[in-house]
RNA sequence: GUGAGAGUAGCUCAGCUGGUCAGAGCACUGGAUUGUGGAUCCAGGGGUCGCGGGUUCAAAUCCCGUCUCUCACCCCA
């Protein structure tokens, strides 16, 4: 009888096991050589503390429970409310700038399709303290060299930069009131995610004024940061946001990564929370969703209970990412099965004590070492031996009588005779 | 919550105008090979064809229902 695993979970086996492994020890390498130290938190937590953040609407997205003693708990569906109360708990004893990162595993009630799942595990790398954009140059770029590090180029995958106040203050000079971003927002977000047509239908029921709405098609398409105060005018504030994000580009140039970058207007980010950079990445083609984004928001810490702290960040899941570095072929290539020493087989069955022996006395000196459980012919032996990717295979024969003992090396297949005392040095 | 597609062996799938239709490849186990692996060859185990009902002499195949999965929309922290 088949019993599948719940609705948008996986089941990870050795090999998908070593997978996901290799996916995450990745994040934490690049994590720590960037200079950020690992937390983590429960793994559920009030569900109010997720509302905080998101909205009473969330609960629906959420798998909550309610305990024996009646708390209303949810399981994560993201760090960064817990990160945020951690910290605002010892903001006067962390020194500052704080760079955490963490790779949760978390769980969201939404309906599971290609790079979404119900449960799955995501990066995330923050910075907290810092209110310059060399935290959003140091998220990125941290960002980056993870992407690189596992092989993929600028002509596979496109970081897209956009700035939330950039935004804000071109369209207010373009006349849109305050009162409209918010909403507008959600539709520029999908600016580069629906047919250009289809965008400029949707467009005059938020902005009825046709100037006003041409002026955001222009700035949706433009590529260059001195393209928006052209069509946008310009004041102090638009000229600040300039600054920065001018700043950023040259920031990201001395760190040699701008060149897997865009300035992407179009990019807003659906949360309401960010406040300044914002940023998304794409593979090439953008066939598939995201695989990870993140930007500047500054009003975080403070609304949960906090004082008012600069703070930057990152998140990446690992479905999209799984998904593209399989179609790219970069883990197939990467991944290497569970590596034995030594695999110890012997010649003739009499000797079998002494391969259990032997295989104690490796396996205690710190060898990966492993053996037949069942006194089998040696070319069966052998055939586990490459089977299980060992490096070196230990054939026991007659010799042994006399203290040696036969080691093969299992890619090139030469052999040679030597000591048992020398092997277990 | 809405819409579309798909469910046959552990995996990928063929068979689907009803009648050797219970199959192939890969994987697994054993053998060829009782002191030499990755190859090849041979053999074997494994499926009540998602489930339930209906039509029929006869259903993996047609019809209805149901469940599950996938993809897309909504949403996307």
């Amino acid at each position: 009888m088949k019993r599948p695993p719940v609705k948008g979970t996986r089941d990870f086996y050795p090999p998908d096991m070593a997978r996901r492994n290799w996916i995450i020890d990745g994040w934490k390498k690049v994590s720590l050589r960037n200079g950020f130290e690992e937390y983590d938190g429960p793994i559920f937590e009030y569900l109010k503390m997720f509302q905080l953040k998101s909205g009473d609407e969330i609960a629906e997205q959420l798998f909550s429970l309610t305990d024996r003693g009646g708390r209303e708990l949810a399981l994560r569906p993201e760090i960064t409310p817990t990160m945020a109360r951690m910290i605002n708990q010892q903001i006067n004893a962390l020194p500052k700038p704080i760079k955490w990162f963490s790779v949760p595993r978390l769980f969201r009630a939404e309906r599971p399709q290609k790079g979404r799942l119900r449960e799955f595990f995501q990066w995330n790398v923050d910075i907290i303290g810092v209110d310059d954009v060399l935290a959003d140059a140091e998220i990125i770029f941290t960002t980056i060299d993870y992407l690189s590090s596992v092989g993929l180029t600028p002509r596979d995958i496109r970081v897209k930069i956009s700035s939330r106040k950039l935004l804000a203050c071109a369209l207010t000079n373009i006349g849109i009131r305050e009162k409209q971003l918010d909403p507008l927002y959600g539709l520029l977000d999908k600016y580069n995610k629906i047919p250009a047509d289809t965008f400029e239908k949707m467009l005059p029921d938020q902005v009825p004024d046709s100037a006003a709405a041409k002026k955001i098609m222009d700035l949706m398409s433009a590529t260059t940061l001195s393209e928006v105060p052209e069509i946008a005018g310009t004041n102090a504030e638009v000229d600040a946001a300039i600054q920065k994000l001018a700043r950023l580009k040259d920031l990201l140039e001395q760190m040699g990564v701008w060149q897997f970058c865009d300035f992407y207007p179009s990019i807003v980010r659906g949360l309401a929370y960010y406040t300044g950079v914002v940023f998304e990445v794409y593979e090439f083609a953008q066939e598939l969703r995201a695989i990870g984004g993140g930007g500047r928001y500054d009003n975080l810490l403070q609304d949960f209970g906090g004082p008012s702290v600069a703070a930057t960040g990152m998140g990446m899941g690992d479905c999209v990412l799984g998904i593209l570095l399989e179609e790219k072929g970069l883990l197939e290539k990467q991944l290497q099965k569970c590596q034995l020493d030594y695999f110890i087989a012997c010649a003739d069955k009499q000797y079998f004590q002494k391969v259990i022996e032997i295989t104690a006395k490796l396996r205690r000196t710190g060898k990966a070492a492993n053996f037949a459980y069942k006194p089998i012919g040696l070319s069966k032996q052998l055939k586990q031996a490459s089977a299980q990717g060992a490096k070196e295979c230990i054939i026991i024969g007659s010799e042994i009588e006399s203290g040696r003992l036969v080691v093969k090396d299992m890619a090139t297949g030469e052999q040679k005779t030597t000591e048992l005392d020398n092997l277990l040095k």
